[in-house]
DNA sequence: ATGAGAACTTTGAGTAATCAAAGTGTATTG
DNA sequence: CAATACACTTTGATTACTCAAAGTTCTCAT
């Protein structure tokens, strides 16, 4: 049975591996990604992957393997199941859910998390609008564009907030910028690095490119 | 922060004392009870014991102090609770959920135990028929009368059954042994060591000793 | 009171994970 | 083609547990 801690370590790369399309990962986002130093990093990969979780390529980066990816794809399912369940079911902010799914992910049993899904209805989504991967890895693709994408006078859905900071997600929901939310870009000023947005009748806003890149869009 | 060893070395110490009805427990009960050899109880017992957990009595036993009972109570808060969702909530059975409880109870933060407390609608027994501790730490104090200290003729209401194996659960419950339950003892039968029982309309059936003193009862 | 046995403690060693700091390889830029 | 800077790896030490086996103390029956 894999510790937590090899559990968090595949599902770190898995997350950057989704987010950046490229199934392999350099050890710097790996260490960053868990708050461990490089030299940690460098020791627990060489482990993993003398234990089949991934390859390892010596100052390049690592791969999942299948078995490492299934157990990954697993990770996120319990993470996202149970973001789902402690906002739905027992009405915590979606701000502070994330480092809640984050213990408890590692504690549930693959029959408890059955049982949860079927409670929940089978979400497909969690709270911030991310894919919840099926029981057998499945995940859907998620949308590539992000309000920085998008050009003055456009009118876009948010499909999902990429950022678990407690005070960027309250930040979005005071703004009314959450998963299914109409947004009218109102300007994109390139060169001063904002985007200036509209969410219903409430008074326009400016994000930064650093916020706006956070926010997932489908048109 | 206290590790989930330190928090289950605790609990188990609370668990016997509330058992036997004497704060001091000797080290074997913790050997014995947390599946470690005595030499291991003995080295965490006096990390412990320098830690403000609990006082060491050399060769004699352990005490909790203040501080270490109210963390002991905490989890026996959190695992009972937990048990009572996993039934009533997820639907599981009674005799697998102590396992899987005893691995949650670790990961719940106080928010959300708080959070599935009043969703549960603040419940006083978990699905064993035990005292759930108040957030405070107050508990209940259970009978002190079982099963095998009834005259034959009697008829008593079972408040809990003091074991956490799945088969004797499983047949607890084909029996009707459950919480709530009243039971009309039939003979009892000391030099024989059995006790014969009827549940409503059933047909009556036997006990022996050992499991008929895991059956805590009110007349 | 003594000697056997049970209950407990000590010792030495191992595992999984971590860090800091020193060392190595690679890429780029003048 | 150096020189430097960055990314990464190695090394040595530490923490929090764990076990097996050897050593100690206490109790109780003879």
């Amino acid at each position: 049975m894999p510790t937590s801690t090899v559990e968090n370590y595949l599902k770190q790369i898995l997350i950057v591996s989704l987010e950046t399309n490229c199934p392999e990962v350099p050890m710097g986002k790996v260490a960053q990604g868990l708050s461990v130093t490089s030299g940690t990093a460098t020791t627990m990969i060489k482990n993993l992957a003398e234990n089949g979780w991934l390859h390892y390529y010596p100052r390049r980066g690592v791969r999942l393997t299948r078995k490492g990816k299934a157990l990954a794809m697993n990770m996120l399912r319990r993470h996202r199941l149970l973001e789902t369940f402690l906002v739905e079911t027992l009405g915590l902010d979606w701000s502070e859910i994330h480092q809640e799914a984050e213990e408890l992910e590692h504690a549930i049993s693959e029959k408890v998390l059955e049982k949860l899904d079927e409670f929940l209805g089978r979400p497909r989504q969690d709270p911030h609008g991310h894919p919840i991967p099926s029981r057998g890895g499945v995940i859907r693709r998620s949308s590539t564009q992000s309000l920085l994408s998008c050009k003055a006078g456009s009118k876009v859905t948010i499909e999902s907030i990429t950022d678990q900071e407690s005070d960027f997600l309250k930040f979005a929901r005071k703004k009314q910028l959450f998963p299914g939310q109409v947004v009218s870009v109102l300007s994109h000023e390139k060169l001063a690095d904002a985007i200036t947005l509209q969410v219903g009748g409430a008074a326009p806003f400016s994000l930064g490119s650093r916020s706006s890149e956070k926010i997932l869009v489908q048109a």
